[in-house]
DNA sequence: ATCAAACTAGACTGTCCAGTACCGTACTTG
DNA sequence: CAAGTACGGTACTGGACAGTCTAGTTTGAT
């Protein structure tokens, strides 16, 4: 944005706009991405009522009339901002997910798994997000049930299906891997993340808060289902 | 609830509108309460920004004018619904309620608090307040604050106080009674409670669901607490 | 019966906002 | 370089809504 506006003598070499259309991304779609980025901050600022086109549009540096012609309504573009932070979150969370190996500390993987989750998910972004779907809940259902299906419940499929191999291996003692899945999954995140909601983002723990939460719901997870967590005396 | 009114037989002579003016209760007060609840009702249907006062005085039966009469702005009676929602479903929470005598079943004790609780949270108006308060966090933080310390704050330093108890009678194995309350309160809550705040009223789930719900809680919960929940063979 | 306070109905003001229309300009592509 | 398309700026339409104002009516106490 701060580079050279002026553009100077007459044709520049064209160091940043490709000429030819191979690459497809021309103005056309950089002023797209402006708007999105414009639209997902005042959205999450302001929520989908709170917010007018006439800011996106300031804020993105383009004409509202360029706006309307991306994204067809306030609504179309509300949905793309949503969805689009839902998918990538969970895809976030889940890429490269490394599986817990034979000889591995399982304590310590569950641990590791569990501040990743919390680190991805505590994010001001994110619990904005997370608020304002839920107050359109009734306005928009089908984007909380994106984002809990992207969320929540991808996550605690992951989770079931590795409890589930892991009780095959006799690594753990889950007879229901589901009911196992959302034991951990709300032991881990249940807190914080309810807390952050009402509280506000100034809410969300630091990172040491966040290890030492995952280390006590990681202890509580494994005297119940883990296989050799007799609680032994320090 | 359905229990006598804590009337009694004494002295009621007046079937509504006592004519003195000791009570206070006249027509002025009967406004008041019919614009209260209609407020209530459009508020938890549409929001704040999508709640118009035509409406809520149209509901109400009652002139526009003196819903101004009775709370002076829009922003006055949403913090009084919300308020007063909040309270209330506090005090139906924590009244009467019960504490373990000694020769009490301690898991019975426990499904049975995890039980009430979540039968009382997971209403869908108060599933509605919550996810209003949610949405609106950045416009009246205070009001999200007064939910979390009228809900989940106050449920928690209940709880704890009464761990602490029951460590000191050597009946849970508790060193940390704050972490032990919140584990206990999310793994009964967090499920169900995030469910039905993204996949609306229709996810709450059932009376019996909450008693298996509950039963699963308590038990991981006494897995890791618990003084002689040993895992026995089976 | 009388009077004052509270209520009703509805018109009204000022403001905000989604979406459109118009026209001149900048960019892209052949 | 030419032509077509996308963009900027801005004014405009149509509708919604918080809060006020006015004039007439009901209610409740004296």
């Amino acid at each position: 944005m701060t580079t050279s506006t002026t553009g100077g003598p007459t044709t520049v070499a064209d160091t940043q706009n490709p000429p030819g259309g191979t690459d497809g991304r021309g103005r056309s779609a950089r002023k797209r991405r402006a708007v999105l980025d414009a639209a997902r901050e005042v959205f999450l600022r302001g929520g989908y009522l709170g917010t007018n086109m006439d800011e996106i549009a300031a804020l993105s540096g383009v004409s509202k009339q360029t706006v309307y012609k991306h994204f067809g309504s306030k609504e179309a573009l509300f949905v793309e901002i949503v969805t689009s932070m839902t998918t990538g979150a969970g895809d976030t969370v889940h890429d490269r997910l490394p599986e817990p190996a034979e000889g591995d500390d399982l304590a310590e993987y569950l641990r590791e798994y569990a501040y990743r989750q919390l680190t991805v998910v505590l994010t001001p972004d994110l619990m904005r997000l997370r608020r304002l779907v839920i107050g359109e809940v009734s306005r928009f259902p089908e984007l909380a049930r994106v984002l809990h299906e992207g969320g929540p419940a991808r996550a605690m499929r992951a989770m079931a299906a590795l409890f589930e191999r892991l009780a095959g291996e006799g690594r753990l003692a889950v007879d229901d891997p589901e009911t196992a899945a959302s034991h951990f999954n709300w032991l881990v995140m249940a807190e914080p993340v309810n807390r952050a909601m009402l509280l506000g983002d100034g809410a969300i723990p630091s990172q040491e808060e966040l290890r030492r939460h995952a280390e006590d719901g990681v202890r509580v997870f494994l005297a119940a289902y883990g296989r050799d967590t007799g609680r032994s005396p320090e």
